[in-house]
DNA sequence: ACGACATGAAGCC
DNA sequence: TGGCTTCCCTGTCG
């Protein structure tokens, strides 16, 4: 498959003079403004009462400048990232300008804004190899050696879901902060979010919700299904509790809990994020903001050992990833800026066999699903970076790519996964923070990378969803993607598989990927307070009224 | 159509 | 080390 960068996807957008962004309003305001400069100067306070007209007293009536002592009061526009005069930042319209006198957002270099950043312009620019390394994976390698020259096309075009199939709004009263696919029911999927709340949907009845409230009172950092029974699952969570929940009763365990006294205050709260199960050692791998490794018994529940210090002290290790075929092989990554990879046999503090250095927070760390021999990190310097082990080595990353999924302490920290399916291990997902004008509309695209050529292979998104989606999960199986947005779940499948799904599903509430009827605030601002609805068809309102009744299954435990 | 606010990490002293 | 301040593309509630 030829390789697609943006500019080839998605040609540059003509803007349509019934969006927001019109270009003759934008010329206005910017005429408006340079009236502005040349009419207002700087005035003393005392002047402000004389002031007449309503649109410069609204201006100058900055509450943060009350005070006794006459204080200069600048009329002119400031920037609201650098307070400085003569230009700002901000939307106009669907596009963000950046403040010129910041890094760039994007990359965070300077001397350039995010609108001209070589990596906006083109994904692959400046993405790095390591000199000397092949960053072909193993797989490719071994097709190459015994295919040769003759060779065609081994590796199959990747899949994408690109089509909204199905949602929940206001599935969670919080943001999601996990989501996790059943092992064998292929509909069902798992959501926790910062309140502590887990939800199971079966996104093939869309009305039935089932969210429990009993099991965590916060932030859901990570849900595992238990290797030995499908109907079980694990959940670390920032309460400082391990739970093992039996999704049919509701019924939940708790495993392990760091705050027996209760809150004693910020400094002493432990909080567990990062959290895998080792299926050969049958033990329940948790880690906390403290830098600490705990490790629990499965069979008996019970704790095995003390706890290891696997990053710096009183630090934040926020994932854990046991290597898919070498059990004994542990990932951890955290705030103090490394990824670390530990031989369980033979784990202490200190004892990491490699410490992958960041510049940043490491948001995540993952081998690659099958052969486990690749890695993929998430920082929160906007980079993701791949360490191949085979055809590279651990000292430094085989690639970085730069993409934007900065942090934010009101988002939920995005993390790229791996596609479970793909064979050549390459494919992986993300969700984008930084928005992009599509037709007048400022989306936030969940993007499909492969990280064998650092290039942009999909990125995914739908006029109606507004939000950013920073969780998001490949199903293992099928072509499908879920994506966790500020409070509301959604289903993406390939458009043709789309179209099939919409045909059976005829009589339910499917919202259908492209909407023909503009949202202009899109789904989570709808003013419906239904927790699931159709864009499609004209009579969806009907549909959706009739449909109300069946949105009751809400089962809240406390 | 606003303002308040939730509340994590970096950077400075 | 710890106690501030600042922050940039949020999203919801009142």
């Amino acid at each position: 498959m030829a390789p697609i960068t943006r500019r080839t996807s998605f040609p540059s957008v003509i803007i349509d003079k019934d969006t927001e962004s019109e270009p003759s309003s934008s010329e206005e305001e910017e005429e408006e403004e340079e009236e502005e400069e040349e009419v207002q100067d700087e005035v003393e306070e005392e002047e402000v009462s004389e002031i007449n007209n309503e649109k410069e007293a609204e201006e100058s009536l900055d509450p943060k400048r009350k005070g006794k002592a006459p204080i200069c009061i600048s009329l002119k526009k400031v920037c609201k990232v650098c307070k400085k005069a003569g230009h700002e930042a901000g939307f106009k319209g669907a596009t963000y300008i950046d403040c010129p006198m910041k890094p760039c957002f994007l990359c965070k270099m300077p001397g350039h804004t995010t609108m001209t950043c070589p990596h906006r312009v083109a994904t692959e620019y400046g993405v790095i190899p390591a000199p000397h390394k092949s960053s072909r994976n193993p797989l490719a390698y071994v097709f190459e050696c015994q295919l040769g020259r003759r060779r065609t096309r081994f590796k199959p075009a990747h899949v994408i879901p690109d089509q909204v199939s199905c949602a929940v709004i206001r599935y969670h009263s919080r943001r999601v902060t996990s989501l996790e696919f059943h092992p064998t029911n292929d509909n069902i999927l798992l959501s926790g979010d910062k309140k502590g709340q887990v939800g199971v949907w079966d996104f093939d009845k869309v009305y039935e919700k089932i969210v429990y409230g009993n099991i965590h009172s916060c932030i859901v950092n990570n849900m595992r299904f238990s290797p030995a029974n499908d109907g079980t699952v694990y959940a670390a969570s920032s309460d400082g509790t391990i739970s093992c929940t039996d999704l049919e009763t509701g019924m939940s365990l708790s495993l392990m809990n760091l705050n027996p006294n209760g809150w004693q205050g910020p400094s002493s709260w432990r909080m567990l994020y990062g959290m895998d199960l080792n299926k050969e050692k049958g033990v329940v791998l948790v880690a906390d903001n403290f830098g600490y490794l705990h490790s629990m018994d499965i069979r008996s529940n019970n704790k095995t050992g003390e706890a290891i210090l696997i990053h710096k002290r009183g630090s934040k290790v926020v994932g854990l990833h046991c290597n898919p075929l070498q059990p004994d092989l542990l990932l951890s990554c955290g705030n103090d800026h490394y990824a670390r990879i530990w031989d369980m046999r033979q784990i202490e503090a200190r004892s990491s066999l490699y410490e992958l250095a960041h510049r940043r927070v490491v948001n995540s760390a993952y081998f690659s699903p099958i052969s486990g021999s690749k890695i993929v990190t998430t920082s929160q310097d906007n980079r993701l970076r791949v360490w191949d082990s085979i055809f590279g080595n651990l000292d430094s990353p085989s690639r970085e790519i730069v993409h934007s999924h900065d942090f934010n302490r009101h988002l939920t920290p995005f993390r790229a996964e791996w596609d479970p399916k793909d064979l050549s291990e390459s494919l992986v997902v993300i969700g984008r923070y930084i928005s992009e004008n599509f037709n007048g509309a400022a989306l936030h695209p969940i993007d499909f990378i492969d990280t064998s050529t650092g290039q942009l292979v999909a990125e995914v998104m739908d006029p109606n969803i507004t939000t950013i989606s920073p969780v998001n999960k490949l199903h293992p199986r099928e072509d499908v993607l879920a994506s966790g947005s500020s409070r509301s779940l959604f289903i993406w499948r390939p458009k043709e598989k789309s179209e099939l799904v919409e045909q059976k599903n005829e009589g339910k509430i499917i919202v259908c990927g492209r909407a023909e009827k503009k949202h202009k605030r899109g789904y989570e601002s709808d003013d419906s307070d239904d927790d699931t609805f159709s864009s499609k068809g004209k009579n969806s309102k009907s549909k959706r009224s009739k449909l109300k009744s069946h949105v009751s299954t809400h089962k809240t435990k406390r």
